[in-house]
RNA sequence: GCCCGGGUGGCGGAAUUGGCAGACGCGCAGGACUCAAAAUCCUGUAAUCGUAAGAUUGUGUGGGUUCAACUCCCACCUCGGGCACCA
């Protein structure tokens, strides 16, 4: 008899939906909470097979955790505003709120047929009102505490969306998105502090239990780098002093500086403007500089230029030389002091730019071999030479000692660095949060000449940004108007701003005249703080009650690509301290334990996209094979967070597993004292197993359960019901259909606990002994469990391979370890 | 360039963390059932030599440590991911 898996798929997700098997209450007695999340999609339009290589075993993680005894959270939702939704829908003619709402509901129904535990109650879509009026919410308490602010500067501008980007979002100098290369635009925006919390993101790494890779990546992008800052007196020709701060890490190799080097970008250029002999040369250098994008100043030939300012010297405060100052490009203007001291000898592209200008190379840390003019740089840290009364001092206790001097002549200080640079989150697109604030020119004014015994009467934010209000709490949400226009505009301007309905409004402070905010959110906001609302998606008083939120958070397991390493899932931990500082949360981070799923690609090794045709639609799988053979499938294919080429190679084996677990229903009979055996032995090994995220181990051990229960041609009602329940997470179709239709239990198998192993029955009294000679395997005996060396070396010399192979030769040692081997050397 | 992670049969991949390499599945070959095919079942399946028993080689390459190495150490090749002038 063939499985009809349509017709029992049908069948059992009525049931289940009918009997709400998967409904999670807050609490219930004598069951912990665990919160299981998956991240969630954004409506794209189809589930790919992608989805399911996320979400199937995921859910079979689950599932595991339900029937050990846990009250399971584990909610779907859809991340519905952003960038890709809205180029998608633009390039279909459609409006964005139709197509997404169309996609989610076609992706809704996919979902359900994936058999997961998800309880839609609790659905979550970040474009609906009732759920970004809480993104609007926590905005304005992010800009209450002064951790968003205005900024004009030079942004990364994605010329074919028309917005600005955020840095994470830039991908090799392109657009994370449609891969346009982006240029740098300047322009007035939105951002957020998350610099103020970088020590903190960096530190509290430590104790999460996330890839150590992910981890590694998270630092990285952090970027500590701790060092000190020295102020270089400048003098020019008419003698007035002015500074130059650098930030250095070595300043152990300070008596090696031959030249400082600024930013293009420098203050002190204009500063000095009428000190410099050769400006006309400087200015020119400096405009072709900011002509390049950033990218290219990388990538243009790798060569380093730069030019020297004429008629200023640097004094190193330390020995008093004179050094010239260049301005190049080398230097970042955004990072540290935006400008540098060069030690030609000690660092590679102050090398390398002395070497180009035939600057002087002066050695201060020993080497083996003596550095002459133009070899390669010593970047290692080791023994000071020529460095005055640090001379013969190790880098580390000359940098101490040296920074402790500029701290007691004032002539500088101990300084940390973070590469992290703050987020910014405004957009100049139409399909997205607005950003609940608004301007008033008259407060503007007035803050600006605030008395400071009248700062009081304004939030951090608002003096921040004078002029600039949130939204009142009551007036929430903003709603994103029905534009027609959502076309993005070339003037850098987001479509709202041409609606005037939008912008004219009331100032929350005076009452008077005020527009409004016609920006956007990045998407990332929105799904910043998204785990939260699982906890109480309903509420209407609150972002989440404190008490569910008490319940249910922080997420117990977390999983998803590892994609959103230094997007997503860095931005989120920011939100969540943020919102623990202000006491909305009593947690500080938002995932304890993270897992990632690895990529599926397509069967020609590209990544899967529309464009090139190579996507893999689940749903015809699912005709073929089943849902629970997909699902199988999926978690026997390799390790899950590998991924690889998608091919459909073994998913017939699946198919047969199952068919088989169906037929040998009809050989219930009794007890089978080896089979219970290595059913007790594989209990514990798929429990072990899927704790470990080992699913592709966890199947094969169920498939040699089932082989072996197919030799021994019976099986006990018992344990029948402990393998389907073994089987359950995997296949939740096929086991209840077993379970209820055929053995005739009443309640769902899903509701089963998980069954319990006997140790003392996976303790075997005999086992195999391998014997090595010289290491090499020749004979296994069966011997007794506790069996000790000199019986085993016994029993092994009888052995008559072994007697060829040792050949009367005299027994140098023999090793034994016991329970597994004895190997003779001779 | 720097930082991670890989490289094991025809294929996807196992290996209790130093102890029988190739579990499990696919594929392939042979056989059974069938008029035939599909499905199903049985047997075999790393390579080389051998009719066979068996022997030798074998986990990217070269070296090393060890009674014993896919596993540890050194050097290199190669693929994937991340960062990229951060001083």
């Amino acid at each position: 008899m063939n499985l009809n898996f349509p017709k029992i798929e049908k069948k059992w997700r009525t049931v289940w939906e009918k009997e709400g098997i998967y409904k999670t209450k807050d609490k219930v007695k004598g069951k912990k909470n665990f919160y299981h999340l998956v991240m969630f999609p954004y409506p794209s339009g189809d589930l790919h097979i992608g989805h399911w290589y996320n979400f199937a075993p995921a859910d079979i993680f689950a599932r595991f955790k339900r029937m050990n005894g846990f009250n399971v959270m584990s909610p779907m939702g859809f991340d519905a505003f952003g960038l890709p939704a809205e180029n998608a829908a633009i390039k279909k003619g459609t409006h964005p709120r139709i197509w997404t709402f169309r996609n989610i509901k076609t992706m809704t129904k996919q979902l359900k047929n994936m058999g997961a535990v998800y309880d839609w109650s609790r659905e979550v879509i970040t474009a609906e009102p009732s759920y970004y009026k809480w993104t609007q919410w926590i905005f304005m308490k992010l800009f209450n505490a002064g951790l968003a602010y205005r900024k004009k500067a030079s942004a990364n501008w994605c010329p074919k969306c028309h917005t600005v980007l955020a840095n994470e979002q830039v991908v090799d100098g392109r657009c994370e998105r449609c891969e346009t290369e982006v240029i740098q635009r300047e322009i007035e925006q939105w951002l957020f502090k998350i610099t103020d919390y970088a020590e903190r993101l960096l530190k509290d790494l430590e104790n999460l239990d996330w890839p150590e890779k992910t981890k590694i990546m998270q630092k990285n992008w952090i970027g500590k780098s701790e060092g000190s800052i020295i102020k270089f007196k400048v003098k020019s020709l008419k003698l007035k002093v002015d500074e130059i701060e650098v930030f250095t890490t070595r300043l152990d190799t300070i008596y090696g500086c031959a030249y400082v080097v600024v930013a293009p970008e420098h203050q002190i250029i204009s500063n000095l403007k009428s000190k410099i002999l050769n400006l006309k040369e400087v200015e020119k250098y400096i405009k072709k500089t900011k002509g390049k994008l950033e990218r290219d100043r990388l990538m243009e030939d790798k060569q380093k230029t730069g030019v020297e300012l004429k008629g200023i010297k640097a004094i190193n405060p330390f020995n008093k030389t004179e050094i010239p100052v260049f301005v190049a490009d080398y230097v970042l203007g955004g990072y540290g002091t935006g400008a540098v001291m060069a030690v030609p000898a000690h660092d590679e592209r102050d090398f390398e730019f002395a070497k180009k200008y035939k600057l002087p190379i002066k050695q201060s840390i020993e080497s083996k071999l003596p550095i002459t003019n133009y070899q390669l740089p010593i970047i290692e840290d080791g023994i000071l030479i020529d460095s005055a009364k640090y001379t013969g001092m190790k880098s580390d206790d000359a940098r101490k000692a040296m920074a402790e001097w500029l701290e007691q002549n004032k002539l500088g200080h101990r300084q940390t660095n973070y590469k992290l640079r703050d987020w910014l989150i405004s957009r100049q697109r139409y399909w997205g949060s607005p950003i609940p604030l608004v301007f008033c020119e008259h407060c503007a004014k007035k803050i600006k000449n605030l008395k400071t015994s009248e700062f009081k009467n304004f939030t951090k934010g608002e003096l921040l940004n004078p002029g600039w209000f949130a939204v009142s709490e009551k007036d929430l949400p903003v709603k994103l108007p029905d534009v027609k226009k959502y076309l993005p505009t070339e003037e850098g301007k987001s479509p709202l701003a041409h609606s005037e309905k939008f912008i004219k409004t009331k100032c929350p402070k005076c009452g008077g005249f005020a527009r409004r905010e016609t920006d956007t959110m990045d998407t990332f906001v929105c799904s910043s703080w998204y785990y939260l609302r699982y906890a109480d998606p309903k509420n209407s008083k609150h972002f989440a009650d404190s008490e569910k939120l008490k319940k249910w958070l922080p997420v117990d397991m977390y999983i998803g690509g590892a994609e959103h390493t230094v997007l997503h899932l860095l931005y989120s931990r920011f939100f969540t301290k943020a919102l623990f500082d202000m006491k909305l949360l009593n947690f500080s981070e938002p995932f304890s334990i993270l897992r990632h799923q690895g990529m599926i690609l397509g069967p020609d090794g590209q990544k899967m996209s529309k464009s090139k045709g190579n996507v893999i639609d689940p749903d015809d799988l699912v005709k073929k094979f089943g849902v629970d053979s997909v699902r199988i499938y999926l978690a026997f294919m390799g390790p899950y967070d590998q991924g690889g080429l998608w091919q459909l190679n073994g998913i017939v084996g699946v198919r047969r597993f199952l068919q088989k677990i169906w037929t040998i229903k009809f050989k219930l009979r009794t007890e089978n004292k080896e089979l219970a055996i290595l059913l007790n032995k594989t209990i514990k090994k798929v429990g072990e197993d899927i704790k470990e995220f080992k699913f592709n181990t966890a199947v094969s051990s169920l498939m040699i359960l089932l082989g072996e229960t197919e030799k021994s041609k019976e099986i006990s009602k018992n344990n029948f019901e402990t393998l389907l329940k073994l089987l359950a997470p995997f296949a939740p179709y096929l086991s209840e259909e077993v379970w209820r239709n055929v053995l005739k239990n009443k309640k769902s198998i899903h509701l089963e606990r998980w069954p319990k192993y006997n140790p003392k029955t996976i303790i075997a009294e005999k086992f195999d002994l391998i014997i090595q000679v010289n290491g090499k395997f020749r004979d296994k005996i069966s011997v007794s469990m506790g069996i000790e060396k000199d019986t085993a070396q016994k029993l092994a010399l009888k052995s008559e391979k072994i007697k060829n192979f040792i050949n009367n030769q005299s027994i140098k040692k023999t090793i034994f370890v016991p329970g597994k081997l004895i190997n003779i050397v001779i």
